[in-house]
DNA sequence: TCGTCTTGTTAAAAGTAGTTAACCCCTAAT
DNA sequence: ATTAGGGGTTAACTACTTTTAACAAGACGA
């Protein structure tokens, strides 16, 4: 058995407290929770963890505060915020203290093992982080990293949307790239409107393209687009 | 009696997960289910599946992790994600690891059946991906993959239906293609409508054959249609 | 041979994609 | 604070693909 990620949660509502830590501990983590910034503070000195959650409106230390401390102490170890409100401020100052994510109350538990597993599997993958995704496209050059098209010399940069457009073409290369699949895994959501502008994107990808003649991006109707190229 | 579709169906809520495998089973799959993706990994190792059901989240691995696994053994099995709803920011990353598709729960039962079907049949009927398909029909030259005809050095650019009607008829040269069959792989569904619709593209590709007299397309009556031509 | 079913053919209608430009929003520079 | 620019989305118009409809022609069995 794998072991268990340890998570530090400091969140002064008791009964959100609770529920979050036994809600945690059921998909595997181990939690130790924290009423208040100074109690979180303590706590943080004494053990170890892989996770830090923090409410930050709590009494005695704030969460900002305390994640600056934390920061101080670890330059890695993932912080995510939980805010009462979505102010801008608070946000904004929050990311400058070192966080990784931030979550607005009331959000739902389902959601916040999302983004924490997603931080984990980054913070994972981090120190491999460097892995090469470039992809020859007939006289093309693409560098997904660096999210850039080189042919010969001459550089085309891409926006990102752009890039990851092309990267998934370049994923299935000679295949169907699905439409749906594209617009759900770029856009977030498959609707008229983030089509329409996926169109518009596989517009300006063909016209990046354009210099070599045996790259072509066929529509393939109704289901997606086909990137054509010897690689 | 047609051989059944196994299925493995890796997800951590028990409930959603008994309740899938049953409704499948019920639509004539045959699924195993598996709890966690560490369980899935062992049973994907142990068995021969025809199609892969993974949460994204579960615990002690999870779906994307096991997906790249599952991609390292076999490059073809379709492989499909089921995601909590909401995770616009890093689904892209995560893709890397190569899905033919994913849902967003909560979805219906219908819908994800519709989905299985759709590539079950794809994969089944329809030519694998990089696979290089080139026919010789009489003076024509046929290429699936670029979705085109030559004729000396004239090209005619063919639309997804007749390209993928024609490749049915130059599976086939010289022998049936089937009505049913024909429909069931391009349009999903044998009915009058769709019956109508592929007599209107034989129609098309007549014509686009039409500067050499030795090929035809000749119909079967009540069968389906037969391309004569030398190769 | 008649009636019915299937197929051939064409055109209209519906749906999908290509393209350009305007627009909006955010950021960064002034 | 204002403005300029970039990236992304939406709008508007065009072009193409697919489906449906309508009618003609052919094939088959009673």
């Amino acid at each position: 058995m794998k072991k268990k990620v340890r998570v530090l949660l400091c969140e002064d509502d008791p009964n959100l407290g609770i529920l979050l830590s036994e809600y945690l501990n059921a998909k595997n983590f181990e939690t130790d929770l924290a009423t208040d910034g100074a109690e979180g503070s303590k706590m943080f000195k004494k053990n170890s963890y892989d996770f830090i959650i923090l409410d930050v409106m709590m009494p005695i230390k704030d969460g900002f505060t305390l994640a600056a401390e934390i920061r101080h102490d670890d330059k890695h170890i993932p912080v995510l915020f939980l805010t009462a409100k979505s102010m801008k401020e608070d946000t904004l100052e929050g990311f400058k203290a070192g966080a990784d994510d931030y979550m607005t109350k009331p959000f739902s538990m389902e959601e916040l093992l999302v983004r924490m597993t997603a931080i984990l599997r980054r913070s994972a993958a981090l120190p491999d982080d460097d892995e090469v995704l470039e992809f020859t496209i007939g006289k093309y050059h693409f560098d997904y990293n660096k999210q850039r098209l080189l042919f010969n010399d001459e550089e085309h940069k891409l926006t990102t949307k752009e890039n990851e457009l092309l990267y998934l073409l370049c994923k299935n290369v000679n295949g169907v790239m699905e439409r749906t699949f594209a617009l759900k895994a770029i856009w977030g959501d498959d609707n008229y409107f983030n089509g329409r502008s996926m169109d518009v994107y596989i517009a300006k990808l063909r016209k990046h393209l354009a210099q070599d003649p045996s790259v072509e991006i066929l529509n393939i109707h109704g289901r997606g687009f086909k990137l054509i190229a010897s690689s």
